[in-house]
RNA sequence: GCCCGGGUGGUGGAAUUGGUAGACACGCAGGACUUAAAAUCCUGUAUCCUUUAAAGAUGUGCGGGUUCAAGUCCCGCCCCGGGUACCA
């Protein structure tokens, strides 16, 4: 789709920034032309030699693999150039933009820092370090200065809770984890505290947001983008906490309900805990703490609805009444948001009123619902009758002490006046956005151009760059638990400090890649100014949706990062972004069956094989063999003998002092060359991997009954739509469509299956009436003798009407995106050209060039059996005459009572009256009249005729 | 739960601001050419009733509404897909 546009703006004139969509799966088209042969339009030395010179050094794939990029250091250079420079800014929030570090330095020379809430430094950012002055800050060392410095910068290390994937050996980022486990390959992931490289993408969170009411992308994505960035406004309050000197700071959205708290829950991470928890408590309490640690994310997911947490025996105090609350530690809040505590108030929170149900604390009423709602019983003064939160921002604020009588919205104003002036606390912006963690403990990255000097990051000269990744003997993570890097021998800087051995997350290169594209030989910088001013930002982004929070986010926060440093003249990457829905694959599935035994002490392995064989005595109701029977892991059980799943073989079966204590059936993407028809090839999936080399086979025989004999039962997958993957296993090439039908049926067919936005299943059921088209496009230049029947003759007005009806809907469908209804006018004009018996070059030329764009082979080598000497590529797009359009009649749908009874054809000159009487003077008309006289006649010009009885 | 999409023949889908629902294809059925096949061409193809034809009735997930006129606009539901989730 990408490169329809890209020609069709080619030919209308537009200089056109191509670097994607003239490769074809995978494979550039000019490689695939040299190749082949095929592709007359690219494999032209001028063509190629402009591809090239666009390619540069950069590679060619948008969708790219990180090895091509990252095995790539004249590329990935100027990723570490831009890493540098996000390492030596910071975010002032006073000119809303980053700055370099040194004017930070500055004003910590002259001004000092007066500690966390110096607004005017931290922008909000939490450090964790004390204030001092400017006399404090020239006596530090250099240590410490760089230590504080590192809190401010735009790339920081710090110390997070992070998404460990053990199995991988790496930490995964949010969008990286699908369901609690990681993505790719569906590990169990877990909570960590680790030292990360981090971005501080919530500086820009603001920005970000607002950003997005300007650009033209599909509000569904935008609106993707806003939750993500999760604004809410509210206020923080601080509650002294009974007893002693410590207070709680909570954030909420609704301090209108401030007379409403019942108790503060804490996060069983929040620091404070350990202080605040009394003596009679602290054993619950940190049993607790420890349980919710240990709970995977996975486990808290599918637990959402358990309500647990505990008392820790100490109270604050509500400011504005004085009144003690109790506080609990509870993992319904979560430290990473807010500030890790929330006041509850159970009366108009759901979760808080789960909670207070569950541990039987008071739910207090502070706001009477507009109309006596369900919500509510007919007694509101009685809170106990609650039968549910009423959490909506409708009603008017009782049991409140100054907000009495308000109305919701006017009572949170109010509130956080009173807080702010009190000095309880202030109102305050809260964002669900995270810095991004950088780092990653993988080899295939760009290495992070950083050394360690005594524990304290250092980035690299602009001229030690690329920093290039270290040859290593195996790709996994050391011994010790190091990344993969660290395998590197005598791999130091200046052969003495250490080098950071996290390398780069996918998002880095491609975030500022299309600015690369812009000047891909540039060796002195990584886009001349000259060449960014040109080109400014991407006009049109087409890509998946799965990027929005991810990738789509990133991009934009580095763009408009380069911008503030005066880099680049755009703070957005693309003006317009479009979704293309995704080619879907049918994936297979076999079910492996995977039984988990409690062995008893002193047992052997062989109890595997014992359990295994009298599971399948249960199962298929015969003995196997000895021979049979192999691993308790490798046996795959059909996918309509899942139903055995639910056949008790859990509780049934103990085998000796060995009891099953599980069953599951876990799913497999197995590779869809070895099933046809759903039925598996047990050879060729036994050969596919050698630890499937002795799988056993549950299979189904004729009657639907369970066996193993191969002979006589057959291994029927599973299957489900998703998206093409080559982890899924389920990617069809299009190599044997482009061998029997050539690259341009595919590429019309995959334009004609839909629209662009829409996702679906690949199938071919269609593509020989694509292909029949080009074959009948074909014909109207040669016959079936292959003799060339073009001619010089003046075209007639039917012909230059049906080619310039084509002219106007393509270029419309073009501009709309609606390549689908493109190839069915081309189908139309052809087939009008061909009963108008039209063999004229006048007409077919033109024609070529519209379809050129969409069929680029068969239009470049017609193009050049009509004698042009020059590519179609350097042809301009037809001019449309509205003229060869115009019509004299129209054949005018008559209604009666709104209902389409027949046409009667008029002049489009003819007036409302004449049409009127001509249409009531007709006979068919008449007799539908059944002699009445219409109440009405609507006429539409050129639309329908209805008469109203 | 919340936020976005979407629901039209046997299938993929089309239908500009409300104005002839089913364009264009696939598939299917019948026919022509051919010794035959492929290729190509022609005819038919939403459903139902009557049926020689013509005509009629119904019809865009369901139920209401607005309008001369609704796939399209409004209200209330159902279902499917995607995103997101103890976010205070």
């Amino acid at each position: 789709a990408s490169d329809i546009y890209s020609r069709y703006k080619t030919l209308k004139g537009f200089n056109v920034l191509h670097p994607m969509g003239y490769y074809s799966f995978g494979l550039p088209a000019e490689q695939y032309a040299i190749q082949t042969g095929q592709h007359p339009a690219i494999t032209t030395e001028e063509n190629i030699n402009r591809y090239r010179e666009q390619l540069g050094k950069l590679g060619f794939c948008y969708d790219w693999d990180r090895e091509v990029r990252t095995s790539n250091p004249d590329y990935y250079k100027w990723t570490q150039w831009v890493f540098i420079q996000l390492f030596n800014s910071w975010y002032n929030p006073k000119t809303d933009k980053a700055e370099n570090i040194e004017t930070l330095i500055k004003i910590f020379e002259t001004e000092g820092f007066q500690g966390v809430d110096d607004k005017i430094l931290t922008g909000g950012i939490e450090l964790d370090f004390g204030a001092f002055t400017a006399e404090q800050w020239k006596g530090f060392d250099e240590e410490t200065q760089q230590k504080i410095l590192l809190g401010f910068r735009i790339a920081f290390l710090s110390e997070a809770y992070v998404n460990w994937c053990p199995a991988l050996g790496t930490v995964l980022s949010n969008d990286e984890i699908k369901d609690g486990v990681s993505e790719r390959g569906g590990h169990p992931v877990e909570r960590k505290l680790m030292k990360q490289w981090s971005m501080r993408i919530t500086a820009y969170a603001e920005r970000l947001l607002t950003g997005l009411d300007n650009l033209d992308w599909t509000e569904s994505l935008k609106e993707a983008q806003r939750n993500w960035i999760g604004k809410s406004q509210g206020a923080s309050l601080h509650f002294k906490v009974q007893d002693s000197n410590l207070d709680i700071e909570v954030f909420t959205t609704r301090p209108d309900t401030i007379f409403g708290i019942s108790y503060l829950a804490i996060a069983p991470e929040h620091d404070m805990l350990g202080d605040i928890v009394q003596a009679d408590y602290e054993s619950n309490v940190m049993a607790y703490v420890e349980m919710a640690k240990n709970r995977s994310e996975r486990d808290r997911q599918a637990d959402v609805k358990r309500i647990s947490g505990e008392f820790t025996g100490a109270y604050a105090i509500n400011p504005f009444t004085g009144q003690e609350i109790p506080i609990w530690v509870a993992d319904y809040v979560l430290v990473g948001y807010g500030t890790g505590a929330v006041m509850a108030v159970p009366a108009h929170d759901t979760r808080d009123f789960a909670f207070a149900k569950h541990f039987n604390l008071p739910i207090n009423q502070v706001i009477k619902p507009n109309v006596e709602t369900l919500h509510a019983t007919s007694n509101n003064d009685n809170s106990t009758s609650l039968q549910e939160a009423y959490d909506s921002k409708e009603g008017t604020i009782i049991n409140s002490q100054f907000l009495d009588g308000l109305e919701v919205k006017k009572a949170i104003k109010r509130a956080i006046h009173e807080i702010d002036s009190r000095g309880y606390g202030k109102g305050k912006t809260n964002y669900r956005l995270r810095d991004a963690i950088f780092g990653r403990q993988r080899y295939w990255g760009e290495p992070i151009p950083v050394y360690y000097k005594n524990n304290i990051p250092y980035v690299l000269n602009y001229d030690e760059l690329p920093l290039e990744l270290p040859k290593i003997d195996k790709f996994l993570p050391t011994e010790t638990g190091e990344p993969p890097l660290g395998r590197a021998k005598d791999w130091k800087y200046k052969g003495e400090y250490e080098y950071e051995l996290s390398t780069m997350p996918g998002w880095a290169g491609s975030s500022w890649y299309f600015l690369r594209y812009m000047d891909n030989k540039n060796n002195s910088e990584f886009v001349s100014k000259q060449a960014a001013d040109y080109w400014q930002q991407v006009d049109l982004y087409l890509g998946g949706s799965e990027h929005a929070t991810g990738h789509l986010l990133y991009v934009r926060f580095w763009t408009k990062f380069l911008y503030d440093l005066g880099l680049i003249p755009c703070d957005e990457p693309a003006k317009k972004l479009i979704n293309q829905g995704m080619i879907q694959g049918r994936s297979s599935f076999v079910y492996k069956h995977i039984l988990l035994v409690k062995y008893s002490e002193g047992d052997s392995e062989d109890v595997a094989l014992f359990v295994s064989k009298n599971i399948h005595h249960k199962i298929i109701n015969k003995e196997l063999k000895e021979d049979e029977i192999t691993k308790i892991e490798n046996i795959y059980i059909e996918a309509s003998k899942i139903k055995f799943k639910n056949h008790n073989i859990t509780s049934e079966l103990t085998i000796d002092r060995n009891p099953i204590i599980d069953a599951k059936f876990q799913s497999t993407n197995v590779e869809v060359n070895f099933v046809k028809n759903d039925v598996l090839n047990l050879d060729a999936f036994r050969n596919w991997r050698e630890y499937y080399n002795d799988a056993l086979f549950i299979l189904e025989d004729e009657n639907g009954n369970p066996t193993i004999d191969k002979n006589i039962g057959k291994y029927i997958c599973g299957s489900e739509v998703e998206k093409m993957s080559k982890s899924k296993y389920n990617v069809v090439t299009p190599d044997d469509i482009v061998a029997d039908y050539g690259a341009d049926t595919l590429r019309l067919y995959e334009m004609f299956l839909g629209p662009l936005e829409q996702s679906k299943p690949w199938n071919t059921n269609g593509i020989e009436g694509v292909h029949r088209f080009l074959k009948k496009l074909w014909r109207l230049f040669y016959n079936n003798e292959g003799v060339f029947i073009v001619n010089q003759d003046e075209p007639t007005k039917a012909e230059l009407k049906a080619l310039h009806k084509t002219i106007k809907k393509v270029a419309d469908d073009i501009e709309n995106f609606s390549f689908n209804t493109s190839v069915s006018n081309f189908m139309i004009c052809v087939n009008e050209l061909t009963d108008l018996k039209c063999n004229k070059q006048a007409i077919l030329q033109d024609l070529l060039i519209v379809l050129s764009p969409y069929a680029p082979h068969i239009a470049e080598e017609l193009w050049h059996q009509l004698g042009n000497e020059t590519s179609i590529t350097k042809a301009s797009f037809p001019a449309f005459n509205a003229e060869y359009l115009v019509e004299d009649e129209f054949s005018y749908p008559i209604s009666i009572n709104g209902k389409h009874r027949m046409n009667l054809t008029f002049s489009l000159q003819a007036t409302a009256q004449e049409i009127e009487s001509a249409v009531l003077a007709d006979e068919l008309v008449q007799k539908w009249l059944e002699g009445k006289t219409p109440k009405k006649v609507i006429f539409v010009k050129g639309k329908i005729v209805n008469l109203v009885l």
